[in-house]
DNA sequence: CAATATTGATAGTATTACTATTATATTTGC
DNA sequence: GCAAATATAATAGTAATACTATCAATATTG
C-alpha cells in the first residue's frame, strides 16, 4: 500500500452524517479525536460530550454532525470498510491468478493495520482496533433490518461480495463462498480480539498471524 | 438429546451474581423473564426497572441478584455455555472415530436451538436467539480481560477447548486447532445473525444450515 | 412465636442522550 | 467592506438510565 492516492475522497452514504464531517475543520476533528477517545475509553464510556470536551468543542456542536454515538460509529466503520474496499480493488488488480488474487485479498482483509497516510486526519492503525472491538455491534442491534434497508452496510456487504467472487473463480464448484467470504472479514477480526485478549483460544500471536491462519484454511478448503 | 437428565444442574461460577437465581422462586423468574425481555427489546433497551414490572417485582429486589445487566447477560451466557458443553459431552462420548466425534461436536455447537426441556423457567430456543445477538457483547468491553481474569468466560473457553482437543484428535498435524475451533464456535453464531438479517452474504438459510457449511469446511481443512 | 431473611416501596444521585434557544463568531456574496 | 447567512458555542432543560440507600412489609425457619 505504497501508492495510496491522496487526492481521494472514501464516500459514505449520506444518510449516515446530519451534515458531511469531511465538509470542515469541526467535522475533520470530531473524526479524528472520536477514534482516539473509543479506543482510549470503549464505545459504552465514550459521550459526546466528553468529546466535545477533549476537541475543545461543544456538544451540540457534534450533534449537527452527528445524531447520536451509534450513527457516528457506523460513520466510522462505513469509512473504514471504503477504505479497505479501496486497498482490495489496488492490491488485486491485474493479478491474473485467482488463487494468487484471493491470498491478496485474504491478506488485506486480515492483516493487522498500520497507520498509512491516506488521510492526515484519520489513523487507520488505532481505527482497525476500534474496527476490532466495536464493528459488530453496529450490526447487533435491534434496529439492523432497518439500517441495512437504509444501505448503512452496504460497503462492508461489498468489501464481503469482492471476496466471494475472488472465492467462485478459483472453484466455482464450491457451494458456500458467501458463507467463507462473510466468516473470513468477520473472524479474522475475533481472531485478533482472541490474540490480545482470550490468548488460550487462539493460535495467532506475533508471530502467528490471523492471516496464515485463513490463507491455510482457504486454500485447503477450496482444493477439489 | 432425547436423554437430558432432569436432576442436573449448569453451575455457573459464583463471582457472577450477588445472590444465586436458581435458589428462589424470584431469582428464577428473573432467568426466565429475562430471557423473553432481552429478546423482545433488545439488550441495550432492556433495563432492571422495565423487568421489575414485567415479573411484579420491584427493580431494587434485582439489584440484590444481579450487579447491573452486564453481569447478568454473563450469567446467561455462562449457563448457556454450560448447557452446551454437557450437550457436547454426551452427545460425543463413547464415539471412537475422531472424525465422526467431530462431526457430532460441530453439530452440536452449530445447529439451531430447539427448546427442550432441561429446565422449566429457561427456554432455550431463546436463549439461543439472544446468545447470537448478544453473546459477543459480553467479551467486546475494556474489561474483558479483568472479567477473563476472574473466570467469567471458562465455561465458553472450555466449549472451545474440547473441541480443539477433538480436532487435534483428527489431524495431529494441523497447525491452527485453536483459531479453528474458536471461529467455528463464534462464526456459527454469526451465521445465523446473517441468515435473519443479512440475507446476501450468507450461504446459510432456511434448507442450507451452518453446520452443513463448517462440516465441510473442517472435514476439508483437516484433510492431510 | 420470635428472630431472621427476603422482598417491596420510596426516594435520591449522577450521568446520559438528547432537544431547544439564544448568543457569538466566521464566512460569503455583493 | 459590510450585511446576510451560516456555523459554532453556551446555557438550560428533559426524560430516562443505572444505580445506592433506607425503611417497611412479608415470609421463612428454628
Amino acid at each position: 500500500m505504497d501508492t495510496m492516492l491522496s487526492n481521494i475522497k472514501i464516500q459514505v452514504n449520506e444518510k449516515i452524517y446530519v451534515k458531511d464531517p469531511e465538509s470542515s475543520t469541526l467535522g475533520k476533528k470530531i473524526i479524528q479525536e472520536s477514534i482516539i477517545l473509543i479506543d482510549e475509553i470503549g464505545f459504552e464510556d465514550f459521550t459526546f460530550k466528553k468529546l466535545g470536551d477533549r476537541i475543545g468543542s461543544n456538544e451540540s456542536s457534534i450533534y449537527r454532525y452527528f445524531e447520536s454515538k451509534h450513527k457516528l460509529l457506523v460513520y466510522l466503520s462505513s469509512w473504514y470498510w471504503g477504505w479497505m474496499e479501496y486497498r482490495l480493488v489496488l492490491s488485486t488488480s491485474n493479478i491474473n491468478d485467482p488463487m494468487e488474487k484471493l491470498k491478496r485479498a485474504l491478506t488485506i482483509v486480515t492483516e493487522k493495520i498500520e497507520d498509512d497516510n491516506t488521510t492526515l486526519h484519520i489513523n487507520e492503525a488505532i481505527l482497525n482496533r476500534i474496527i476490532i472491538v466495536q464493528f459488530t455491534k453496529t450490526l447487533l442491534t435491534k434496529e439492523v433490518d432497518e439500517e441495512n434497508k437504509e444501505g448503512f452496510f452496504l460497503v462492508y456487504k461489498r468489501v464481503i461480495n469482492r471476496i466471494i467472487t475472488i472465492i467462485e473463480e478459483v472453484n466455482p464448484d464450491y457451494m458456500f463462498a458467501k458463507s467463507l467470504a462473510s466468516s473470513i472479514v468477520e473472524g479474522a477480526l475475533h481472531q485478533h480480539f482472541l490474540k490480545d485478549h482470550l490468548k488460550t483460544i487462539t493460535n495467532c500471536n506475533d508471530d502467528v498471524s490471523p492471516t496464515a491462519f485463513y490463507i491455510n484454511l482457504v486454500s485447503q478448503t477450496l482444493k477439489s
